[in-house]
Formats: structure tokens, sequence, C-alpha cells
DNA sequence: TGCATATGTGTAAGAGCTTACATTTTAAAA
DNA sequence: TTTTAAAATGTAAGCTCTTACACATATGCA
């Protein structure tokens, strides 16, 4: 639309060099600050905004970083998204996003497309993206060559990649372990993904399980779809299991695992625990409100952001943090 | 790191000009295919990438489009953002997001800031752009100025501005109409905003009661924040109201309402019926489940989309959108 | 074979900034 | 007042592409 106006416009305006034009943009200190002064007037009176790209060009690096998450429907990426986004513009930085779908493949095209585009650093949100059992993350080592990444809730081992993890392992012990200590003893594991962090959180409920001297029952472990009513419908099909407790890797399917319940007239707390994960709206809305765990998503984007902050300065980071997570009781453990 | 390869590397390693290797980039078709082959093949070998910043600077379009949204964590605007997102994909154009918090005066600022960067079309998501009571709308005005700006539900009077609405109007008006012929007579109206929407909603919510002769009781038009357990709160602090029927311009107000009538000990769907708005998980998660009105995002962002790409073609579309919801029956209205 | 088109390729001029280096102005010191 | 250093500004090269235009080659037809 119309002409734009250019720094040769507003250096002709305003009666000095584009190389003064361009120090007033960026601020530089070594201007007059009268020059300064009638420079942004005129910058004003014109609207001004210097070309994106023409800046970019001059420069080594862009102020803005990619942003890849399989499903951002999903409540714990959007908050992960939302709080990114909101730091990460708070130091000038911008963020594309591309949601890429929970596919492997689409994951790594995603990732190379990304690349593409010019960016500082690269975040890769959920565990989807760790590989799980025997995921190919070569894509990942590929991409940390050309710029920082960093995995939030995540890891992948490798030079220039930073994981930023949720201590799922030991928040799903503990919650384990109180349901033992409640004298549970066929409690049921509820995940939907093999995914690094569920494997995380699988091996913190068998260790419990051990640690307690207690036998791990391989009927109890159930992987299911991530919908409230697919998991409810699956469990129906097996009423043989009679758990006593659940353990989810997500509040979907904690709250499908309520209406099971509620559809074979079974009461929750009284006949079965049940715990989610992610602490999202889903665990307040259900009835009974469900005991959760808070994964700690703000501060692990905070980690990420403040991490790549000191890295971008040239400072060295640990290439990977680990977060406590804690156990949010509410009306599905009361015992 | 390191050195980047550039466009004068590949076309010396392809034995071709800069002009040949660009129009391969852009896959021109006036290039020999023998030709297009061999210097892809260069590309390849030698991991170029084009830089993206002086394709920006030489073109006059730039294939990204700014998505602003108040709130991503919303499920309404997160699957609205991953719907735009994919799609625009598909038309090979990036995602630049601003998440601009509901504040009036950041609102502003995030559309100020994302028309700095160069993006190709503006893309505001959810009714509370379209201005609500008096809100002033215009630098959504001035932003048209430069590029498109298209409004996923909203829609603000102007040049260059297209409004993708849903027919919130017309939904509610039926859900009421229903709860009306089910011999409700005291309805509650629950929103939590002015937005455009909102008052459409509540438009539609007036009218079908004048059209039924029936009187719109003021105190039953209440405004609350949009979580589960301050909408509970807030009626609880309202016992008085005696209302047997809500409509809710969310489904997390609806929610609520479900909460509170558990709390009292009021039956649902017995005694009140509760339609939501949205259609989202939570509607699912609650007990019982939630009738609520499915407002179509998927189909709104798909429009906005293919009206964005037929405008850029240089085609006229039309400044104005509606497009019909339905009511989606689970067991909050059985009557 | 020769001429008119169509197709393919190259040349070079931008696009709008940043920044090293050169130059001028100002201020401080002698 | 002159000298010297510091501060302010300007000049011009460079960043990596796109694309109008020019030119060369290939194709079709008389």
């Amino acid at each position: 639309m119309g002409v734009r106006v250019n720094i040769y416009d507003i250096a002709k305006l305003a009666g000095v060099s584009i190389a003064t034009v361009s120090r007033v943009v960026n601020d530089s200190p070594n201007v007059n600050d009268k020059t300064k002064e009638k420079v942004r007037k005129v910058m004003e009176e014109n609207h001004y905004m210097p070309n994106e790209f023409a800046r970019g060009l001059g420069r080594s690096f862009v102020k803005a970083v990619g942003l890849v998450c399989p499903a951002i429907s999903d409540d714990y990426m959007a908050k992960a998204v939302a709080c990114l986004e909101k730091r990460l513009r708070e130091h000038g930085y911008d963020c594309i996003l591309h949601c890429s779908g929970y596919d492997k493949e689409d994951k790594r095209q995603a990732v190379g497309m990304i690349l593409k585009k010019r960016i500082d650093a690269l975040m890769l949100i959920g565990s989807n993206f760790a590989g799980g059992k025997e995921e190919d993350t070569s894509y990942i080592c590929e991409a940390a060559r050309q710029i920082p990444v960093f995995m939030i809730n995540g890891y992948v081992e490798g030079e220039n990649i930073y994981g930023i993890l949720a201590d799922d392992y030991q928040a799903v012990y503990d919650a384990t372990e109180e349901l033992i200590f409640a004298g549970k003893r066929r409690i049921l594991f509820l995940s939907n993904s093999d995914s690094f962090s569920a494997m995380q959180k699988r091996k913190g409920y068998e260790d419990a399980h051990k640690n307690h001297g207690l036998p791990i029952l391989e009927e109890l472990n159930i992987c299911v779809e991530n919908t409230i009513n697919g998991t409810k419908d699956q469990l129906l099909l097996r009423r043989d299991l009679a758990f006593d407790g659940v353990i989810a890797t997500e509040d979907g399917l904690a709250v499908g695992a309520l209406k099971y319940a509620k559809a074979t007239g079974i009461s929750v707390p009284e006949e079965i625990s049940v715990v989610g994960y992610n602490n999202s709206e889903l665990s307040i809305s259900c009835e009974p409100e469900l005991t959760t765990v808070d994964a700690r998503g703000e501060i692990l984007c905070k980690t990420a952001v403040d991490s790549m902050m000191t890295l971008l300065e040239g400072k060295r980071i640990n290439s990977k943090t680990i977060i406590k997570c804690h156990l949010v009781k509410r009306h599905t453990t009361d015992f």
C-alpha cells in the first residue's frame, strides 16, 4: 500500500545522513541529543518503520526464535507457548510458531522448515520431542549444529542442546508412594504415549512399587488415546482390572478414569483414588476435583528463556536443568 | 555456525548465474529441467538455505502473517491459532504470534509491534478485538491502511478489514428459545465481558424473550470472571436469584454454574438447564456433560485463510462473512 | 535454409539497512 | 590562540537476494 518511507527519506527530511538515522533507530550513544530528537520527530511525523529485512541483512543476529510444539490445543503446551512468547518478547525477540503434530515425520519436517527461517534459537516444546523409546532424534542434533536448541520437558544428548525438564520421575514416585501408603495395591498406570516423560513417569511408578516390596502388575499398565471419552471407553472394556488407584500421565486421562468410575457406579475417592498430571483446567471442572501434579510449566519456560539469554551473551549454561514438581491435592485422593 | 553458503557459492559450484539459482529456489517455470536438477543437487550437497532477509528485501511480499490473540491458553483461541497456522503454512506462510493479553492498551501495542515486522496480513483472533461497547478500535483501521486485517469472530467497520464471524446471535437465540419452550422463565445470562460477541449473544437472549412475550429480567444478567471457581463463588453470593436455566457465553462459566448447583444441592438438568459455548473439552469433563454451542472455529479459520489467499490474488472478497453455529446437545438440557 | 517465436540464461540494478573508517566539529588543555 | 583529544556525523562498502531487461539458444514452420 502506498510508498513506504525509508531511511533516505528520513535522512533528507531531517537534514542528516542515513548513518545518523540508523544510529538513532538503534539508539546508539554517540549521537548528539538534539540531533536524536530532531530525527525522532521526523520519524514519527512520517510514520517511519525500519524495514526488518534490511536490518536483518546487515546483521548476524535476527531477534527471533522458532517455537515448535506438537499441538497447541493441548493445555500444557498452550500455556508454555504463551509463557515463552511473552518472555521472549520482553527481550525483544519475535516468535515464529510451528505446530507440528505428533507424528514423527511431521516433527522432523517442522524443525527443518523452521530452520530455513532465520532464527537465533529453536525451542521444542513437550516431551514428545525427547525421542521416547527408539525414535530417531538426529534431526535435533543437526538443528543444534546451526543454532542452540532448547527443549522444554525433553532432552536429547548433544552439543548445543539444552534440556529444561520437570522432575516427572520424582513426582510420580511420590504420588504413587502416597497411594501405596493409603493401602492401594492395584494402581493403574494410565498413559497415552511412550514419550520420554511418560517413560520417566513409568519409572517413578515402578520404583515406588519396588522400594516398597510390591510387585509391578503388567496388566495395570494401560496405554490409551488422550481423550476423555476414549479413555473411558477403553476402561469399560477392561472391567476385570479391578484397580483401586490411578496414576495418569495427563489430566485428560484421569478425567476419563473418573467418567469410567461414574459409568460403572464406582465411587471416587472412596473406592478408587485418582491422580492426574499437569494441573490443567480440566482438573477443576470434573467431579470430584482432581488431585494432580503441577508440572511447573511456567518455571520451565522462564528458565529456558533466561538460559537462552545467558547463552547468547556468550556465557556457558547447563545442558540439563531439572525442576521439582509438586502435587496439588484436591478430592480424588481423599483417603 | 561457521560460514553460510550463499547464492554466489551455489552459482559458482553449479556453473550457472545467481539468477538461475534464484529461479530454482523460487521454482520458476522457465528454467530447464536439467539445469534445475543440477542446481538442486548442489544446493542439497551444500545445505544451502536462502537468506530470508535478503529475499524479503528484494520482494514486495513476505509470506508471513501476524497472529494476535489475547490469550492462547483459552481453548477456543488455541484451536484457532493451531488451525490458522496449519492452513497458512500449507500456503507457504509463516506465522508470527503475539499473545497480547486482554487489556485495551496491550492489544493496541501488540498490533503496533507486529506491524513493524514485515507481514503480508494481520489476523486478530477473538471477539475481544471487536471493540465491544465503546472501546477505541482506530488502531485496527490504521493497521488496515498498511495490510489487510482479518478478524476472527470480530468486526470493525473499515477499508481493508474483513470480519469472519460465527452467528452468535442466532445460536444464543435458538438455545434460549429452546429453554423457553421447556418452560424456563428465569434464565440466567452468564457472561464474562462486554465484547462484541458477548453483546451479540446478549441480543439473541433478549430477542428470544421478547419474541415470546417474556420480560427481560435484569437481575439475571450476570457478568463474572472467566474461571470455573470464580463463577461458582460469585453465584454462591447470589443464591436469591432462583434461576431455572443458564445461558453461558463460555464453557468455563457454564461449568462454574454446574459447580454452583452441585455445591447448593440443586440438580442438573432436573432443576436447572445449562448451555455452554464453544464446545471445548471442559464440556465433556464435567458432570453431567454440557450442552454447548459449537462456534465453528475451524470453519471460521479456514474461511479466513481462504479469503486471504483470494485477496492476495488481487480479487475482491466480502468484508463480512457470517457462519452458522450449531448446538451440541449433551445432558445439561435433558428436559 | 532462413526467419519468427519461444525458451532458457546472464547481467546488473536495486531493495533498505549496518558499520568500519574517514572526516568534520566541538571541547578541553596548553 | 593553537594543539589535541573526544564527540558527532558522513561516506561508502557490504549484506544476499529478486527481477527487469538483454542476449543466446532451441524450436517450428515456410
